[in-house]
DNA sequence: CTATGTTGTCAAACATGCTTTACAGTAAAG
DNA sequence: CTTTACTGTAAAGCATGTTTGACAACATAG
């Protein structure tokens, strides 16, 4: 799974910290997901979606592979 | 998390054993969800809602309550 | 130089998502 | 009544998502 999450992160100014905090989860949990070591749940991606008052498909592309 | 799967589902003249197999998951993980017993994960709700040519968002709402 | 903030990573533990196999209940068809 | 299709459920096991605590590297401020 691909994601803009850093970019969105930095343009919003916050920290890795600070958004994990916002949407409530760990600090590892955002660094995991934006170095696209694991997906979130449905139920992060919808906080993350809504923090960013965006679509989840704007932050996150499944990969070209369509298995 | 709400879902309007079964209705969707449905709709489409779909068994949750056929719909299963369209998104490459068994039969109970599709009963599972319907049921609310569990989320799916956010790859599974893609490939869901690609089958339904819709929005993640079109088939899964967040509960209301904002943690 | 020291302190602070940010990011990257790791291991252990626990929670959730999914599969496999199996069994039961209902409804419709023969 | 028997068969077939569909749905609901359960237990065991494996895979993935998340937390906690910890440590390292880097940049910048004091």
């Amino acid at each position: 799974m691909e994601n803009n999450l850093p970019r969105r992160r930095e343009a919003a100014g916050l920290s890795q910290g600070e958004l994990a905090e916002a949407v409530g989860v760990t600090r590892q949990t955002i660094n995991a997901i934006e170095r696209e070591r694991y997906d979130p749940s449905l139920e992060l991606a919808f906080k993350l979606a809504a923090h960013f008052e965006c679509h989840i498909e704007d932050i996150f592309q499944p990969e070209e592979n369509n298995d």
